[in-house]
DNA sequence: ACGCATTTGTTCGTATGTATT
DNA sequence: TAATACATACGAACAAATGCG
C-alpha cells in the first residue's frame, strides 16, 4: 500500500483504509485540531487532504458519527459533537419521572475542594494515591424536589483552577463546562448501579428516612482513548423517579 | 421513482430508496420469510430481487445489522439474528459480578400458571384488562447464589402451550425458548430501575432480610413492529452483583 | 492440498438529489 | 441564483473469508 501523508507508519498498513482515516481524524479531534462545535474540514477536502475516495472519507466518518464524536448536518458540514446542544445537554442523564414529561434538574453546589486521591479514585482515575483530586458535592432537584446527590472526583492537573465559584456561575451542564473551561470533552461513561440503604448526610440531604432504599450509581466517565477523567458517585432517589435504560 | 416488485404504494416513494428496502427486509423477517438463524438471500439476490443496486441493499442491510436483527458474516452470509449465539445468549442480561469474571446464571422454575391481566399488565402488553396471560415466577443463581426474582408476563394468545415442562426441559435462555418454541423474537427492551426494601416472599427467597435495599427492574420487551410481548418485573440483590450499563 | 465459486468487505469513481448559506 | 456540503444511488473491481469438489 502506497505511503499517505499522515501515514508514516503510524497506523498499521493491514487495516482497512478507511479505519486508518478514522484514526487519523480522532487524532485530530483528541489533539484539539478541531474543537467541539466547530466544523472539520468537508468530505472532499478531507478525501484530498489523506488521498483517498471520498468515499472512505465517508465512511470513516459514518462511524465517528455513529459513536456520538461527530455530527453530521445535511449541506452545514460536519462538525465536533458537543454537549452543548439541548439535545445532547442532559445525554447522560438516565433519570426520568415515572410518568410524565421529561424535565431537567436545577443543580446546587454543596462542596468544592481540593482532596487527596483515596486508594478507590486513584485506582477508577488511574492515578496514584495521595495525587491531588477537585472534590464536588452537588444535589440535583426537580421541581424542587432534591432527588440525586453527587460526590464528583476529578484529576486535579486535568482539572486546575476548578473552583466553585466557575461552576455556580456557569450555566449548562457539568459536561458542558468541562468541555468550554477546561477542554475536556467526555464521550462515554460506564455505571455500575447497586440498591443502597439511606445514611447519615445522604438521607438528611435528599430528605428520606435512614435505611429508605436508594440508587447508587457509580460512574466512570472517559474522553478521547479511554481516558478515564471522572468518577462520580451519585444516590438517587427512586420514589418519583426511576432510571431509565433501553437494551438492544 | 419507477414502481417496483413489492413497492404497491405500500411504501411512501418519498423515502430514500434504502430506506424502502429496509422495510421491506424488515417486513420478511417479520412475517417470518426468514427465520432466526437462517441465512438470507445475498446482497446481489436481493438487488435483483428489488430492482435496486448491490450498493442500496448493502446499506439498508447495515443499518438492520447496527440494530441487531441481522448479522453479516464475511464469506458465508447474513444471518436473522438470534438468541442462540454464546455470544448473544445473555445480551439482555446487565447483572455483573462487582469483582470478577463474568457468570451466568442457573434458572429455577418457581412458578408457571395462567392468570388474567391485571390493570398494569394490560396497559403494558396492550391487551384488555382480564385478557388471559402466562405468569412465570422464576429464581437465578449465580455460583449456587439466589441474586434474581423474576416475574414474569406473557400474552396467553401468542404463548399458547407453554407449561412448567417446556421451561425445565429447554436449555438456554428464555428468550431462546421464545424464539425457538413460538417464533417470537425480542429485539428490543425498555427498563426502569427503581431501589426497593425487600418485603415478603422476596425477602425469604433472595435470602435477605426484610427491608434490605434491592434493584426493582420493570421490563417491557418488544418484538418487531415495536410490538410488546413481554413484561417482568426482576428483583435484583446487588450486594454481590451490579447492574451495569455503558452511555454513549 | 488445491483451486473454484460464492458472499461479504473494501475502495474507487461518477452522477444526481437535497439542504444551507 | 449560485456555490457548498452532505445524502443517495449506481456501477465496477478487487480483497478476504468460506465451503465444496
Amino acid at each position: 500500500m502506497k505511503t499517505r501523508e499522515d501515514g508514516v507508519a503510524a497506523t498499521p498498513a493491514f487495516l482497512p483504509l478507511y479505519q486508518q482515516i478514522k484514526t487519523l481524524v480522532l487524532r485530530g479531534l483528541q489533539e484539539g485540531e478541531w474543537r467541539p462545535g466547530q466544523a472539520i474540514p468537508s468530505e472532499v477536502d478531507l478525501a484530498a487532504r489523506y488521498r483517498v475516495s471520498q468515499g472512505t472519507v465517508r465512511k470513516a466518518i459514518d462511524e465517528l458519527a455513529s459513536e456520538h464524536l461527530l455530527v453530521r448536518r445535511q449541506g452545514k458540514g460536519t462538525f465536533v459533537a458537543t454537549h452543548d446542544e439541548p439535545r445532547m445537554q442532559y445525554r447522560f442523564l438516565r433519570l426520568m419521572p415515572v410518568e410524565g414529561e421529561v424535565e431537567y434538574p436545577e443543580s446546587r453546589l454543596l462542596a468544592c475542594r481540593r482532596v487527596r486521591a483515596s486508594s478507590e479514585v486513584a485506582r477508577v482515575l488511574e492515578l496514584k494515591v495521595g495525587d491531588g483530586v477537585v472534590f464536588l458535592r452537588r444535589i440535583l432537584l426537580f421541581k424542587d424536589d432534591p432527588t440525586v446527590l453527587d460526590d464528583i472526583y476529578l484529576p486535579g492537573t486535568v482539572f486546575r483552577g476548578l473552583t466553585g465559584e466557575i461552576f455556580n456561575e456557569y450555566k449548562g451542564s457539568l459536561y458542558n463546562l468541562f468541555e468550554t473551561e477546561f477542554g475536556m470533552r467526555m464521550i462515554r461513561a460506564d455505571e455500575k448501579i447497586r440498591a443502597v440503604p439511606a445514611a447519615g448526610d445522604m438521607a438528611r440531604l435528599l430528605q428520606v428516612d435512614q435505611g429508605t432504599p436508594l440508587l447508587c450509581v457509580d460512574r466512570v466517565a472517559y474522553t478521547y482513548g479511554d481516558r478515564p477523567v471522572e468518577f462520580r458517585r451519585g444516590i438517587y432517589r427512586t420514589d418519583r423517579h426511576c432510571y431509565r435504560n433501553t437494551l438492544s
